[in-house]
DNA sequence: CCGCTCGGTTAATGAGCGTTAACCCATTTC
DNA sequence: GAAATGGGTTAACGCTCATTAACCGAGCGG
């Protein structure tokens, strides 16, 4: 058993591609099949990993929430500094996960009804603590902004941010990093313009 | 018959529910038999009025890049004054569209691979050509871009635009009219800090 | 009043697909 | 070296669901 060993186990394998998959043609556009086919096993192959395809988008939506949450709380930990310099720093962190993993962003706003209503309210209350995580941090930034403005502003400007999966064109954008100093900047004149 | 009587002919009450059924539960998870129940006749019936559900998603998603292009590119040919004026009616026109189109919206970004392959061209095609119109006026206004940077800031700001039917909870939120005006601002903002 | 078309209805069809059953081989464990 | 177990396989089941068939009543033109 290999289970424990290291990086790419079958299960994450699986996970990968399903993420892959649902983002590119929805979560009831992609059939249990074709999944397999894409780690090399063939269909039900895989209810040996997994209950069910709900519980794979489950276990990637949850991943995901838990994942920005506790990347977001690490970094309030962690930096000391202004809250600017710790608005920075989430904005980075988000950036970075939207660069790096598109098709669970993209899954992340998109599939979340598809889940059971247990899941369904877990990944609900991840989000809402990361939005509310950012909107402290936002509103010692920008005290001039009310609760609700701050709220709706941190809602857009994660629109903004995670718009980038939409641009599938192949040259005609910049780089990883230019793209990300792009996004940075816009985030943060987003903000600043919200506080008129 | 009255077809072209006036206002809400049936053919249109279907398109409005099956527009918000989409938004809500994604093309594949809405069945005919619902979309049908919504507008108070059942299941088949569609079948008098759409060639097929198929074809409801298309006239949906042809019509609102449609409905943006025009639009916009009334806007272009009538605002006479500084690119600045018209960068703020096109950011005006959009929000207007987000607010109060909500499930279009939705709709314009997630469901556009559900089409049959001439129809997704066709919408490609139209949202292609209402970013290039974007681009050219934000060049205007900020000649210090690259085309690249440009495009990839109009693909942002859609993104900030477009989230608002993300935001589902009632109260905590700004009325239309501040949403609107803090959308506007947003938008210029990121825009002047994409120009850093 | 006849007959056509418009806009419905319910029942049947047929495909697609998630899931389960039954079976199998390789590797490890005692 | 037998037995258990992990990770596959293919075939079958059953349900959902888009689409089609067959039928029907209401207006309306002639």
């Amino acid at each position: 058993m290999s289970t424990t060993t290291a990086g790419a186990t079958r299960r994450e394998q699986i996970l990968k591609e399903a993420a892959r998959l649902f983002a590119e043609r929805g979560f009831h556009g992609v059939g249990v099949d074709e999944i397999g086919a894409a780690v090399g096993i063939s269909g039900p192959g895989l209810y040996r990993h997994f209950a069910g395809k709900d519980a794979m988008l489950a276990e990637l939506l949850v991943g995901i929430s838990e994942q920005l949450l506790t990347g977001g709380k690490r970094r309030v930990a962690e930096v000391e500094g202004t809250p600017a310099e710790l608005l920075d720093s989430l904005i980075e962190g988000h950036i970075d996960f939207a660069l790096d993993d598109r098709p669970l962003i993209t899954l992340h706003d998109r599939e979340l009804d598809r889940l059971r209503d247990s899941d369904r309210k877990l990944v609900r209350q991840l989000q809402r603590q990361y939005v509310e995580l950012w909107v402290e941090v936002v509103r010692k930034v920008y005290p001039s902004l009310s609760e609700a403005d701050a709220r709706a502003s941190v809602h857009s400007v994660f629109g903004l941010l995670n718009s980038t999966p939409h641009l599938s064109r192949p040259g005609a954008l910049p780089g990883r990093t230019a793209m990300a100093g792009l996004l940075h900047r816009m985030a943060l004149g987003a903000f600043a313009s919200a506080a008129s």
